[in-house]
DNA sequence: CACCTATGTAACCATTATAGTTACAATTAA
DNA sequence: TTAATTGTAACTATAATGGTTACATAGGTG
């Protein structure tokens, strides 16, 4: 199961978007979200990481490097998760065996196959799209 | 990430679907896959409750209940994952917050549409593909 | 029948990831 | 100068995972 950061990196971005910069505060954030502060900076910490968003010691709030309909869904996803493969694979399968001599090659492409179809989704949405949705 | 109970399935069930009953015992497998009969097991009867295969206690081995070519891999991480729901969310996200108020629905749409992509790939492949990739 | 072997589970342990928390240095703005 | 905020480090609790030991149960064979 993928961790809840990519969750509350959107809440996160959408906050940003929307709101005035000076009320964007991580405590402000965490008071949406329902967590605690230093949890939100720990995931801004890794959106500014990823080029997504801008903010500075000493100043409150947070602004987009670019505008919520440039920035995908994916771009979200690859910035809060540090492992860059969805499916875990056995370790040291027995090369003696048939089947745990090629398990593995076979299995990396099939797994990279799904694992792409899903990122392919995710890259088709923005933050915009998310956004939209929600002030339906 | 998702656990390794996946990959570790597929290759218990390319054994069983290759060998001869009475060698693909729990210790057999344990010894492809690198690891401790146990596990193996524990795997197994995953996959007996999920109607893939059948065993039983005092017979050695284990017998697929049907065609590789009609077991999906989305059979078998359906049968070896007890979540039903691939992206985690937050929960109670603060109900006075209109970001708050609607960021559930609006997440947990997006992420049925890019869990449901990964899946239909993974329906779109059988346990015989796997084998037939390993026999090249 | 007696013995061996294998499955099916329960129970326990070590490791790791995750999210929450306290504490504090560094920086900016009033 | 003072207050507020970001950015981190460090620590904790919890849960999932995979490995392990132990053992009851059930076939199969001499």
């Amino acid at each position: 199961m993928i961790n809840s950061r990519f969750a509350v990196a959107i809440h996160i971005l959408s906050l940003v978007a929307s709101g005035p910069r000076e009320k964007v505060t991580s405590e402000y954030i965490a008071g949406s979200v329902n967590t605690n502060p230093v949890v939100i900076r720990r995931i801004t910490g890794m959106l500014k990481k990823a080029g997504l968003l801008q903010s500075q010691v000493g100043t409150p709030g947070a602004v987009l490097t670019r505008d919520p309909g440039e920035i995908s869904l994916l771009d979200i996803y690859l910035a809060v998760q540090e492992k860059e493969v969805l499916f875990s694979m056995h370790e040291n399968p027995n090369p003696q065996c048939p089947v745990g001599k090629n398990i593995q090659s076979a299995l990396e492409d099939t797994f990279h196959t799904a694992q792409t179809a899903m990122e392919k989704e995710l890259a088709s949405k923005s933050l915009q799209d998310i956004r939209t949705r929600m002030t339906l």
